[in-house]
DNA sequence: TGCTTTTACGCGCTGCGTAATAATA
DNA sequence: TATTATTACGCAGCGCGTAAAAGCA
C-alpha cells in the first residue's frame, strides 16, 4: 500500500468513477492508475470498485469505507505539507477563497485589502460560484475557505462559522411611485415587478418564504446571481429590486433610490466555512479575524475540532 | 513523501527519540530510518527532530504538529487493512485485549468463552499489565481494547466506556475474630493487618481515599497486583484481605471466609477503552456486547465519534 | 570504549510510461 | 466507432541493506 494508490482511489471517486479522468487530473497515465488500484485490491484482498465488464461503475461497501479513510490520509498528507510551509516560510503561500459575487464585491474587499497589505507574499485567489459549487470546491480541497449565505451548513465534513447578519433594501429607479408609500409594506412591494437574486443565492430563500408566509405572489420578472446585474436592470426600469443593503452604494448608484426593508424580511447570516481536519496556515487565522473579528484563533480551532454542528456553540455578535 | 517515512517518524517518537530502537521495532535497518527522515525533512523544508550533535533529543514544534498527522495517517492505513480483512474474511482475524489480572481472571472469562465459541477463527490474545501500561498498549496500537478500573479515562486519544460497577469484600482466614463484629465497620477492618491491591490497580485509590476520609491509617502489610496472590497470603494468616467481590469464589476458596463491604466503600467502575478513530472489526462489536450488553454497536460508534468525553453521555446500567 | 547517527555504495524491486489489446456503449 | 479499462513490457529511480566512518557520552 502506498500514498499514490490512495490518491488514485480518491481521484477516481471524485471523477465519477472514471479512471481516465482521474489519471488526467493527477497528471499521470491511465494504465498506471488502473494497475495501482488493482494491486491495492489484491493486497487487501477486497474489491473497492464495482465493475461492469471493464467499466468502473461504483464502489463496493468495503470501498466506501476505505475511501473515507483514504480521503483523510490524503488530506493529512496535505496538512503535513502545510505545516512545513508554515514553519519554513510562514508569510508566503497560497490562499484560495471560494465565494459568491455579492460577497466578493461587497463584503470582502475591506478584509482582503488589509490582508494583502499584511501578507504581500501570499498569493490570493478568488473563485466564484453558487453556494453549492462553493461548498464542493471547499470539500474537494480546491479552496481554503468558503464564504456564502446559503447552504454551507449541513455539508458533511465542513464547518460553518457565522460571520455577520444583514438584511435587504428595495431599490427603485428615481421618482418611482413606491417611494411615496411610507412606511414600506410587503403588499406595496409585491405590487410591482421585482428583480432579485437567483434561487441559490444570497438569502433568496428568505425572500420567497416571507412572501409565501403573507400569501403574496410577487411577480419576479428577473433573477440574477449578481447584485450589479440586478441594479442595472432596475435602472433600466424593468422593475424594483430587492438586494442586500451592502450592495447599495449611495455614491455610485445615483440613478437608483433606496428604501430600507429590514422590517419586512428576517435577517440572513453569512457564513465562513472550513474543511474539518485541515491544518490552517497562520495567515488564514489572520484573514478570518480581519473578516469577522469575533472569530479568533481559539474560536476557530474549537469549531474545527468539535464533531457537533458548530453554529449552536457560536454566538453571533449583534448588528452590522 | 511516503508512508514509510511517516511510520519512521512515529516509531522514533515512540522509542523516545532513538532511531536505532525505532529501526528494530520496524524490522528494518537503522541507516534507512535516518535517511528517510532526512529526506522528508529536506522535502518539506523543516527540521522535525531536534539534534544535539548527532543525537536526536526531541522534536521541533513543526515536528510535533506533523507527528500528530503522521500518527493519524499510520492509523488510517491500519484501518484500511482492517476493512479489507473484515470484508474478505469477516470471521477470521486477531483480537488483542489489554487488561489487568483481576479482569482477566474474574470478569472476562464468561464473555471470552462465548466469544471464542462464536468466532473460532479469531486469534484472541490477552496482554496483562497495570492500568497505565494497558492504556499505553492501546494507544500504541498494540491492543484493540483495554479493560481496567483505573486511569483509562483521561488518556488523550482513548475513549473509555463504562462497563459495570462493583464493590469489595473483606476476606479472612476461617475463624477470624473479625467475623464476629456485625455489622462490619471501617474501624474494625483497620484494626487488623491488611492485604490488598497495589496502588495502580483495581480501585485501590478508592480504598485509600475512604480510610483517609475517616482519618484511619490502616496497616497495609502487603499489596499485590493480583487477587489470587492476595487470597494466598490471607490464607497464610498474613492479615485480612480486601478484594473485589467477584474475586471471591465460594466453591474454591474454602479456606477463606467472606464479609461484604459494599457499605464501606464507594463502588468502582470498570471501563472498556478504545482508540479514537479506529475501524472496529465486526467481531469486536460482538465481544463488547457480550462483555457489557448495554454497549451496542450504535452506542460504541457514537462514543468513538464524539470528541467530548464520552463518559458523561453514557448511562451505566444499574447494579451487577 | 559504548552507543548512536551519518555517509557511502550497490543491488533489486517497483512504479510509471508507451504501446497494444480487449471490451463496453 | 469512440471511449474506457486491461495487459504487456522495459526503463529509471529509489528504497533498503551492508559496510564503514564520524560523533557523542
Amino acid at each position: 500500500m502506498n500514498l499514490q494508490q490512495l490518491r488514485f482511489i480518491c481521484a477516481v471517486v471524485r471523477q465519477n468513477f472514471n479512471a481516465s479522468a482521474a489519471a488526467d487530473s493527477l497528471y499521470t497515465s491511465q494504465p498506471g492508475v488502473s494497475k495501482q488500484i488493482q494491486l491495492l485490491e489484491e493486497e487487501i484482498n477486497v474489491a473497492l470498485f464495482v465493475r461492469k465488464g471493464k467499466r468502473i461503475i461504483g464502489m463496493t461497501p468495503a470501498g466506501e469505507q476505505i475511501f473515507t479513510f483514504a480521503q483523510r490520509v490524503v488530506g493529512d498528507i496535505e496538512n503535513i505539507r502545510k505545516v512545513g510551509q508554515e514553519f519554513s516560510q510562514g508569510d508566503r503561500g497560497e490562499f484560495v477563497i471560494a465565494t459568491t459575487h455579492t460577497q466578493a464585491r461587497y463584503s470582502l474587499p475591506k478584509a482582503i485589502k488589509a490582508f494583502t497589505e499584511r501578507y504581500p507574499g501570499v498569493q490570493l485567489r478568488l473563485r466564484q460560484g453558487n453556494p453549492t459549487q462553493i461548498a464542493e470546491m471547499l470539500a474537494a480541497g480546491e479552496a481554503d475557505v468558503a464564504i456564502a449565505t446559503e447552504s454551507l451548513n449541513s455539508y458533511a465534513g465542513l464547518v460553518a462559522l457565522p460571520c455577520y447578519q444583514w438584511n435587504r433594501v428595495v431599490i427603485t429607479p428615481t421618482g418611482h411611485p413606491l417611494l411615496q408609500s411610507q412606511p414600506l409594506t410587503l403588499e406595496a412591494v409585491a405590487a410591482y415587478p421585482i428583480v432579485t437574486y437567483d434561487q441559490a443565492f444570497a438569502g433568496r430563500s428568505v425572500i420567497d418564504k416571507t412572501f409565501a408566509h403573507h400569501r403574496l405572489s410577487p411577480n419576479i420578472v428577473l433573477s440574477a446571481i449578481d447584485s450589479d446585474v440586478i441594479k442595472a436592470y432596475v435602472e433600466l426600469g424593468l422593475g424594483i429590486g430587492i438586494v442586500a443593503k451592502m450592495a447599495y452604494d449611495p455614491v455610485r448608484d445615483t440613478r437608483l433610490e433606496v428604501i430600507d426593508a429590514s422590517h419586512l424580511f428576517d435577517p440572513s447570516t453569512t457564513y465562513l466555512a472550513l474543511r474539518q481536519g485541515t491544518y490552517l496556515r497562520g495567515y488564514l487565522y489572520t484573514f478570518i479575524a480581519l473578516y469577522a473579528p469575533h472569530l479568533d484563533r481559539n474560536t476557530v480551532d474549537q469549531a474545527l475540532d468539535s464533531t457537533v454542528a458548530s453554529r449552536a456553540l457560536l454566538p453571533l455578535p449583534s448588528g452590522s
